[in-house]
Parts: C-alpha cells; sequence; structure tokens
RNA sequence: GCCUCUGUAGCUCAGUCGGUAGAGCAGGGGACUGAAAAUCCCCGUGUCGUUGGUUCGAUUCCGACCGGAGGCA
C-alpha cells in the first residue's frame, strides 16, 4: 500500500474539506484531480480552493493551464505523475482529490494514452465527418477496427473521430490499444475513499445551493473577465458547467434566473454522472453523509480506513 | 349561496365515441482509455380526487361529496 489516499465523490460532497484535513493528519500534500480547476481565473465557478481554506497545506494541479488553451486527461497525467511521486520521495502523503474520474483513474492506473501528435489528421477527419456524415465514419471505422464500431453509437461522434485518430496516427486500433493498457497492472496503491450523501436529494439541496453561492460571489464577473482577455467561447474552459449556461446572459439573450436553474441542473446530472463513474470501482470505501454533514466525523471515519495512518500528527 | 370550468406519473398536460392510459419536463440507470464539468445510450403502472349508480365491464356516462379556478350575487 503507497502512501496515497484518493479521495472521490460527486460535486458539493465536501472533497475539498476533507482532503485538507486529511492533509494535515497525515503529513500530506493536495493533489487536485479536476479537469476545471487546473485553470487559471476560473475559481468560484469550479468552487476553487481558497488560499485561506488550503490551511497551509501544499496544493498541487490547481491554476497550472491557461483557460484558452487545450488540456487534456495525458497532459495531467504528465504533470501530476511526477509530482506524486516526489510527494512519495519525500516520504510524505498524497491525498488526490477530485471529481474527474477519467483523471484520477488514469494517475492511479498508469494508464497510457494513445498518442496523438498535432499532426492535423484529426482536423481532417471532422472535415470529412462534416462533409460525408457519421454513417460513413463508422463504415470507415468498422474496415479498420470493427469491435469499435460494435461498441460505438452512431451519434457519439466524438469517440468515432478519436478511434479513427488512433488508428491514423498509430497504425493500430484502439481497441487493440485497449486491451494492452488494461493489462498493466496499476501503478499505484491507495486508499480510495468516496464520499457523498446517504440521500441523494441532501446532495441535489447542496448543489443548489451552491451555485446561488457562486452568483454572490461575482460569477458572472469572472466569466466577462475571462471573455476580456481573450478566451474564445469556444475554448473548453468555457465548457464547464456554470460558465456556458451564462454566455447567453452576457449577450442579454437569457435571463441570469434561466441560466442559474439550468447551472443547478447540470450540476445535479453531472453528480449523476459521476457517481455512475465511482460506483463501478469496488475498492472505494463509501463515506455517506447527512444532512447537515458533520465534517469532524467524516474526517474520523475517513481515517479509520487509513491503515498507514498512526493516530499521530 | 347559486352557476360554469377543473381534479390523470414528482410537475405541466393529452387521451380513452365505455374494454384500467401517454407525451414533454423533472427524475433514474448505464457507458466512458489524449475535449471527460465533455460526449453518448437506455428507462413512463399511475388508487386516472372520493363515493354511489348505470353497465358484462367505468378513469371515460350520470349523481352526490371533497379540493382548486373563475363568474353572479
Amino acid at each position: 500500500m503507497d502512501r496515497i489516499v484518493v479521495i472521490v465523490g460527486p460535486t458539493a460532497s465536501g472533497k475539498t474539506a476533507l482532503s485538507v484535513a486529511l492533509a494535515k493528519k497525515l503529513r500530506g500534500e493536495v493533489i487536485s484531480a479536476d479537469s476545471m480547476q487546473i485553470y487559471r481565473g476560473m475559481d468560484v465557478g469550479t468552487a476553487k480552493v481558497t488560499t485561506g481554506e488550503m490551511d497551509g497545506i501544499r496544493h498541487h494541479m490547481i491554476d497550472v493551464a491557461d483557460p484558452a488553451e487545450a488540456f487534456s486527461a495525458a497532459r495531467f497525467v504528465e504533470m501530476a505523475d511526477p509530482i506524486l511521486r516526489d510527494i512519495l520521495s519525500r516520504r510524505k502523503t498524497a491525498v488526490i482529490a477530485g471529481g474527474t474520474g477519467l483523471y484520477v483513474d488514469a494517475l492511479i492506473q498508469g494508464r497510457a494514452f494513445a498518442p496523438c501528435p498535432a499532426t492535423g489528421k484529426r482536423e481532417a477527419l471532422e472535415a470529412e465527418a462534416d462533409r460525408l456524415g457519421m454513417e460513413h465514419m463508422l463504415d470507415r471505422l468498422r474496415q479498420v477496427d470493427p469491435d469499435s464500431a460494435d461498441r460505438l453509437h452512431l451519434s457519439d461522434r466524438k469517440r468515432i473521430l478519436r478511434a479513427l485518430e488512433v488508428y491514423e496516427e498509430t497504425g493500430r486500433t484502439i481497441t487493440a490499444h485497449n486491451l494492452e493498457t488494461q493489462k498493466v497492472p496499476s501503478r499505484y496503491d491507495p486508499v480510495w475513499l468516496g464520499l457523498s450523501f446517504a440521500d441523494r436529494a441532501a446532495l441535489y439541496r447542496r448543489i443548489d445551493r451552491r451555485v446561488d453561492r457562486m452568483l454572490e460571489q461575482g460569477l458572472l464577473e469572472e466569466i466577462r473577465s475571462l471573455l476580456d482577455r481573450g478566451v474564445p467561447r469556444t475554448a473548453t474552459a468555457l465548457q464547464a458547467i456554470g460558465y456556458k449556461e451564462f454566455l447567453p446572459v452576457l449577450e442579454g439573450k437569457r435571463t441570469p434566473e434561466e441560466a442559474a436553474e439550468e447551472v443547478k441542473r447540470g450540476s445535479r446530472r453531472y453528480a449523476k454522472r459521476q457517481l455512475t463513474w465511482f460506483r463501478r470501482n469496488e475498492k472505494i470505501h463509501w463515506i455517506l453523509q447527512g444532512d447537515p454533514p458533520d465534517p469532524e466525523a467524516v474526517a474520523a471515519e475517513a481515517l479509520r480506513q487509513i491503515p498507514f495512518f498512526d493516530g499521530e500528527t
């Protein structure tokens, strides 16, 4: 067992607070595994940890990318893994906290993504799909990688094009690549903790409240300043829940109230998807909170699940 | 008090010329290997307000009652 604690859970479940509490007890540093908190200037809409909340604990993988640039799970692993190794080599504990299941799993399992150099193949495939339609693209995929073609639904444009891209770039199918990486044993052996609520409705109430708070804290101004700084509306960063819904508001095409409702609904659905992702990981020790939650009880319960916690510091 | 309209899925409603019902939204489940807060797939049984009556059979027709809305007093 490595000195790693992974805290996963849906949005607004209390991961941030727990990660700091555990880091303090375990001489730890926090590595965020969140696909949106990596962006600078996106603070209130991502509920990013504040300096005050950090409480002196070192945090990594936050504010490491510009909102205008494209980030990826692969880049996350490239950047986070050396940090993780460094923390462990210093005999400290790594507390990985994050809601992005793909990022967490990729980091822990050491999953190598199929390479994808920027050769313009992707753009060519996009254009071809626009011109000839997805039936054609799926047929093309079927010729080289019938397993992927069977697995993917015609509407799943993103994955169909990605599968074709991998084949064209590497000469190997993504199916073969996936099978191979599945065989590679997990790189790390952490303690897995899952944070959620016993009652789904309680989670949803928390989400709703958090969205209201974001508006009070100036979410609209934050979005405006991102746009002022030249972040294109199409940037991945602005696809984040809480951001994309407010773009029409700034153009006067939607009321803030309507957008807020959409953000709440979007967040609820996102939380559901996160739970779906994490549920299949049977190594997770779930801590189900009541309403209102009791942070101290949660931390105590979490520490009980950590074998290398010796009761000190 | 009288008259009219109305009461069907969590919400808004459709419908059954009498054979126990279906859409949208909300919600639920699932997938996920370089955009992942993204992308995609699947899921609709509910005392048809209550209670009598007519009928082989009523959510559908009739009566009463109880909610709700409006109108007249």
